[in-house]
RNA sequence: UGGGGAAUAGUGUAACGGUAGCACUCCGGACUCUGACUCCGUCAGUCUAGGUUCAAAUCCUAGUUCCCCAGCCA
């Protein structure tokens, strides 16, 4: 074990049970070679950001005890899963950064390892070919609270179940005449140990397998083996689990393998959106979003086109914690670790996203000032780049206020105000429509930049400026806990109208090459990303990832 | 009513019989050519009731609340 530091004690880590389970099992030298751990999704569905959690738990373990990492499709039922969810999920996970090497496997690899062990179980006389029909199967089973009875072919002889089941495989059965059933106990508390399904018949074809199989073994009798076969140590799931935990033990110990140890761990919620496959399906389906990439969507390739990153992600996973306690992480910590990996990388650029004209009365009609501003300014290596000031220039409408109060550093009448990177204007006069609306200001730019003022805006030329289409993206759900709902409503009810708010926007002229797939921050405003979806050369259009903290709507409110 | 789990500031997560710590949020302040970033500070917690102990978040007893399980889904 670990030996006491030199000198200058230091505060052991802190760990996470999972940890504390691991480092006690590498102690009393159990596992001792490698830890060795999976992630075993099912080809149905895409990820989202709760994968996401298992992922870097399980690689992060992998990791930090210089173990392995596999990743193994669970992908025992051929009439749900496609190849494309395959595709999908791999690239997934790579952008997730977690790296399988050459470790790529699926549960359907091991069907004829599987079957072999189930004519071992039907020998031993420990599994049956049981012929109710489902819905004497759920009557057989017993209730909560109600022993199950045995079935009527629990008693049949070896040879029987032998021929039975051989059968079965080769397609003399109807789907779902018969099942392959093990053994237990039908009066179990347990209601997974009540002689649970080890096969069913399922004449469907197999993304991989294809026609080969018209039996499929099920969850129970296949996760513990498929780990087993891959001498996986910790087989990390979630809660909903625990209950298959004495299952998941019977089979190996009744077929003698090596034996991986179970740990579940509570799945991740989060606020403001769902995470279940079922209602973010329906999302999908009912065209609520505009697909499982829609930057609205908690999956992954809805928060990779968001303009989220593989960092902020691992960083957010690593600091939400893993424990048994079923909790809700507050959306704001998901922006917030975006947040902080963008303001380091994202380059920064000037946009008004609502304008409001200034005419700068001592720039000459059709004068340019080149303004050369950082491209990022805690980091000089970024570079420069030219923003053009013209006579016209375009702010944000928010930037103007008439009757401000005294909080309000930007532009009131008389009042100054810095223009980013450019130099100070003193509005002079606001002129109005017949309404008496607000539709121009007409300032003086004095290019002093030395002058201290407390406010600085940001600006575009507007005679330069591109205008570009910008999706300001916001929770999908417009309250905290979208499944808390009242009778006859669900969670659509609870989605927010708000949600995409798409805008022409004004942009320096410098975005026109903008690459899809790049991260910006718009100063003052937030970060944005280039839609790799759609964006056409020359004409990028803007996903919102987040906003920046803005401390001045507190002040407002 | 059976079985399996879980309860620590607003939200998460540590402390493993010995000063309840950390992060985010909130609030206050400093700095600032982004009301951003950064920095500093404040507020705030052991589900309840008993018990063991010099000492309990931790051990014991009883209770409360929440989650999961009756698919030939995973």
């Amino acid at each position: 074990m670990t030996s006491d530091p030199p000198s200058g004690e230091e505060k052991p880590a802190s760990r996470n049970f999972i940890e504390q389970i691991i480092d006690a099992d590498l102690a009393a030298a159990k596992n001792v070679d490698q830890i060795h751990t999976r992630f075993p999704p099912e080809p149905n569905g895409y990820l989202h950001i709760g994968h996401a959690k298992s992922i870097c738990l399980n690689y992060g373990l992998a990791q930090q005890y210089g173990g392995k990492f596999n990743l193994r499709f669970d992908d025992t039922n051929p009439t749900r899963e496609e190849q494309e969810y395959v595709d999908s999920i791999m690239d997934d996970v790579r952008w997730l950064g977690a790296n399988w090497e050459d470790r790529l496997f699926f549960a359907s690899d091991y069907f004829e390892q599987l079957h072999d062990w189930a004519v071992k179980l039907i020998k031993a006389g420990k599994a049956f070919v049981c012929d109710l029909t489902a819905d004497e199967m759920r009557e057989y089973r017993g209730t909560l609270v109600k022993p199950g009875k045995n079935s009527p072919d629990r008693d049949r002889r070896v040879d029987e179940n032998l021929e039975l089941f051989a059968k079965m495989k080769a397609g003399e059965f109807p789907d779902g005449s018969r099942t392959l059933r093990a053994k237990i106990d039908m009066a179990a508390p347990n209601i997974n140990l009540r002689d649970p399904v080890m096969y069913r018949i399922k004449h469907a074809h197999h993304h991989r397998t294809g026609d080969t199989w018209c039996i499929y073994p099920s969850y129970d009798y296949t996760h513990g083996q498929s780990d087993s076969i891959e001498g996986i140590t910790y087989s990390i799931c979630t809660l909903e689990f625990e209950n298959h935990r004495p299952l998941y033990d019977w089979f190996c110990e009744a077929l003698g393998i090596h034996h991986p140890r179970q740990i579940e761990f509570a799945r991740l919620n989060l606020t403001y959106t769902v995470m279940s496959k079922r209602k973010l399906l329906q999302l999908v389906t009912e065209k609520h979003v505009s697909g499982w990439d829609d930057p609205r969507m908690p999956t992954i390739r809805g928060l990779r086109r968001r303009g989220y990153t593989t960092e902020s992600i691992q960083a957010f996973c690593e600091r939400i914690g893993v424990a048994k306690f079923n909790s809700t992480i507050d959306m704001a910590w998901l922006e917030d670790a975006v947040r902080e990996d963008l303001n380091e990388k994202a380059f920064r650029a000037l946009a008004v996203l609502n304008p409001l004209k200034i005419v700068l009365t001592n720039l000459e009609p059709g004068q340019t000032i080149d303004i050369e501003a950082p491209n990022h300014p805690q980091n000089p290596e970024a570079g420069m780049r030219t923003l053009p000031l013209t006579r016209e220039i375009l702010i944000e409408a928010d930037d103007f206020m008439e009757d401000a109060p005294k909080k309000f550093f930007r532009l009131r009448p008389g009042g100054e105000v810095r223009l980013r990177c450019a130099g100070i204007i003193k509005c002079d006069e606001v002129v109005k429509d017949a309404a008496g609306n607000v539709t121009e200001l007409r300032c003086t730019f004095d290019p002093d930049h030395a002058r201290k003022v407390k406010g600085t805006i940001h600006w575009v030329s507007a005679a330069r400026a591109l205008s570009a289409e910008v999706r300001l993206y916001d929770h999908l759900c417009a309250v905290e806990n979208p499944e808390d709902v009242p009778e006859g409503k669900t969670f659509i009810d609870n989605l927010n109208p708000n949600s995409l708010q798409s805008i022409t926007a004004h942009l320096e002229p410098s975005l026109v090459d903008a690459i899809p797939g790049t991260h910006i921050q718009f100063e003052r405003l937030g970060y944005f990303f280039v839609d790799p979806v759609d964006s056409t050369p020359n004409k990028p259009v803007f996903n919102r990832t987040a906003t920046l903290r803005d401390s001045w709507t507190k002040v407002k409110n």
